[in-house]
DNA sequence: AATGGGGCCTGAGAGC
DNA sequence: TGCTCTCAGGCCCCAT
């Protein structure tokens, strides 16, 4: 599932071979991914002519920054995927968008699970924009410092996995690293976010830009469902280095006791009963 | 206001 | 072998 460091990944890979790009022409061949529009004719007609300027991110969304005040925004949601290819290429089943740009190369958008979309919207910056606007921390930001977190959690009654993902008090945080996080904190994910006193805030923020930096650095985790694949189409690193995300039964790689799941809102969490307290 | 649950989707894997 | 069932979960919407 792609969640801040698989997003990153691919904002890294993708920006150096499309900016400046302009896009030059468009095909949607499956509505639903352009859903937030009348018709995949008015998305096309909002981009074709437009230069990339640059491409930002914002949680788990990619910001095509257009040279107009627009930007095209890009939500992978559990499976999809952004290449760029030559348009030579055939392209991958799922394939719902390919916009050919400046070059000669297509930038594609494949989404199997069909969760993801692009939108054209207003302006460029995330935090005025209707859609993002309500977005909470950007955890590689300055602004996500200890206290900034220990507010965001602050009396909040959910467990803190709940609180964890949710994107308008953190930004980019799915199960994977929400699950991560608590273990490298040595938190129960069975307490809730109202019950972590300081130091448990404190050591939960060391290591949610702990576990951020390390997967971008490995440029992402594949799971074995929805399986996340780079923009070059690679598999990321990450999967091998997780402690208790889809570990369960499995030996704790710290004390061995058996990683236990429990149900959190139709999912599951995954911890170690005795690393977290 | 905050919280919980359902629905959208498809493919992989399990089970028969 | 081939079918059916279950599960995965980001995000939006609705009910409480």
């Amino acid at each position: 599932m792609p969640e801040l460091p698989e997003v990153e990944t691919i904002r890294r890979q993708i920006l150096p071979v499309t900016r400046q790009l302009t896009i030059v022409a468009g095909q949607v061949t499956r509505a639903r991914a352009v859903r937030a529009h009348r018709s995949p004719e008015e998305f096309l007609a909002l981009i074709i002519q437009r230069r990339i300027l640059d491409i930002i991110r914002r949680g788990k969304v990619l910001l095509f920054l257009l040279d107009n005040d627009t930007s095209l925004l890009v939500r992978l949601g559990m499976s999809g995927r952004l290449g760029v290819a030559e348009a030579c290429l055939p392209s991958l089943p799922h394939t719902h968008v390919q916009l050919t740009l400046s070059n000669g190369t297509e930038l594609r958008f494949i989404d199997p699970r069909t969760f993801g979309q692009m939108a054209v919207v207003n302006g460029h910056d995330p935090d005025r924009m209707a859609e993002l606007g309500h977005y909470g921390l950007e955890p590689l930001s300055e602004a996500f410092t200890s206290q900034a977190l220990a507010q965001a959690l602050a009396g909040k009654k959910q467990l803190i996995q709940a609180v964890l993902m949710d994107q308008t008090k953190i930004a980019g945080l799915g199960k994977i690293y929400a699950d991560e996080a608590c273990f490298l904190a040595s938190v129960s994910p069975l307490r809730t976010a109202a019950s972590l006193n300081t130091e448990d805030i404190a050591r939960l923020h060391a290591a949610i830009r702990q576990v951020l930096e390390q997967s971008i650095s490995a440029r992402g985790t594949s799971t074995l469902d929805a399986a996340y694949r780079d923009a070059n189409g690679n598999k990321g690193d990450f999967q091998a280095k997780l402690y208790v995300y889809q570990r369960a039964q499995q030996s704790c790689r710290v004390c061995g006791t058996l990683i236990e799941q429990r149900p959190l809102q139709g999912r599951r969490m995954h911890f170690c009963p005795r690393c977290q307290r």
